[in-house]
DNA sequence: TTCAATTTGTTGAATGCTCATTCAATTTTG
DNA sequence: CAAAATTGAATGAGCATTCAACAAATTGAA
């Protein structure tokens, strides 16, 4: 019963220490071993599953990048179905995970600094933004003139990096909360100023 | 004659073609052989001079962030002492090293996600953040009640993070001009915003 | 049911590579 | 010639990958 089973249990077991000894020992020290001995399997298990560590690390980055977006659909169940509480939504998901697991930050930070050296990296972390833009676009399109909503996206887009970066950078002591607040304080500006108040 | 300056002339040499191999190369393949090639100075140099491969990367993000301080003077000088204006040189600071050497976002990622797992550049980034933080919060304090002070510095400085990154993922795409006048259209709002129109 | 045969899953020692560091030898400077 | 500066081959540590050997599960014939 298990023939099919096997391949997805022992790929997440691997992807769940890869995650765990990024955040415990830093990008650059999360050899094979530390993370076959996190997932008490074996460091030839990697290459059987995965092909290599490059194709683990993608694994992994693929993983996250999907948690993100089934935290923004999760994120937007239960709400009223208004432009602005969908823009609350997404900036929302974008804070959950680190809010479950503090340190995650530096995994995607780790992650980022990858991407650029890795073409296949880069074409994910593009995808994911592009996304996250015009998902941005479409519920401002519905609460500001046309000609605002593309800078006012971006700078949703860079406010939301830039508080991650943060809390990656103190260790987990700065706030997502704070960080989301300061966000939606920014949006409601946003959305007020580029109706005439301005 | 060149006692004392033989020293200087060639830290400078060896940090230069540090920043010059992590542009070119990623942080992770940046080695000594590499940068001893690119100073036309031999593997040993970086022992004597830095004591090793950590001290000679201590050396050079301290040198980029003493950089950026020169660049915040520098664009400070010729402008009118008004708040305002000292805020948007700032962030013509900020954004200064991008323009000159149009890939040096990407090192400045790669020393981010190095001092995450090292306690001395830690301390540097620290140092260097909370300049910015009370830098801006002291020319806010001039254009909007007290309360709002500390919220906007903060945004301010993740924006310009955001845009950073963003600069940084995106090869050299996204245009410094475009992140400077994003930011300094948030500055105007908050400053407007902050004082009785919302 | 029982037990080999076969397939599937897993191990970890061996291999070979990259790299930082060291330091005796060499060159340059004063 | 003494001191300072520089070299780069040698060393050894750390690491990803490989693969022959082992273990477990599955099958099917008796």
């Amino acid at each position: 019963m298990a023939r099919l089973g096997v391949e997805s249990i022992r790929r997440q077991q691997l992807i769940d220490a890869t995650l765990k000894v990024i955040e415990a020992h830093g990008f650059q020290s999360a050899t094979i071993g530390k993370i076959a001995g996190a997932s008490e399997l074996s460091v030839g298990i990697v290459s059987h599953y995965f092909g290599g560590k490059q194709g683990l690390l993608e694994a992994t980055m693929r993983y996250l990048l999907s948690s993100l977006q089934h935290d923004v659909k999760t994120s937007m169940a239960g709400r009223p179905n208004t432009p602005r509480e969908r823009l609350m939504a997404i900036v929302d998901a974008n804070f959950s995970g680190v809010q479950t697991h503090a340190q995650s930050a530096k995994t995607w930070l780790a992650f980022w600094t990858q991407a650029m050296h890795s073409p296949d990296l880069m074409r994910l972390q593009r995808v994911n933004e592009r996304r996250l833009l015009s998902n941005l676009m479409f519920y401002l399109r519905q609460l500001m003139p046309a000609e605002q909503v593309r800078t006012t996206a971006q700078t949703i887009a860079a406010l939301i990096d830039g508080f991650w970066l943060r809390a990656a950078m103190s260790e987990g002591r700065i706030e997502p909360d704070q960080a989301v607040a300061l966000c939606k304080t920014y949006i409601d500006q946003a959305i007020h100023v580029n109706n005439g108040a301005f």
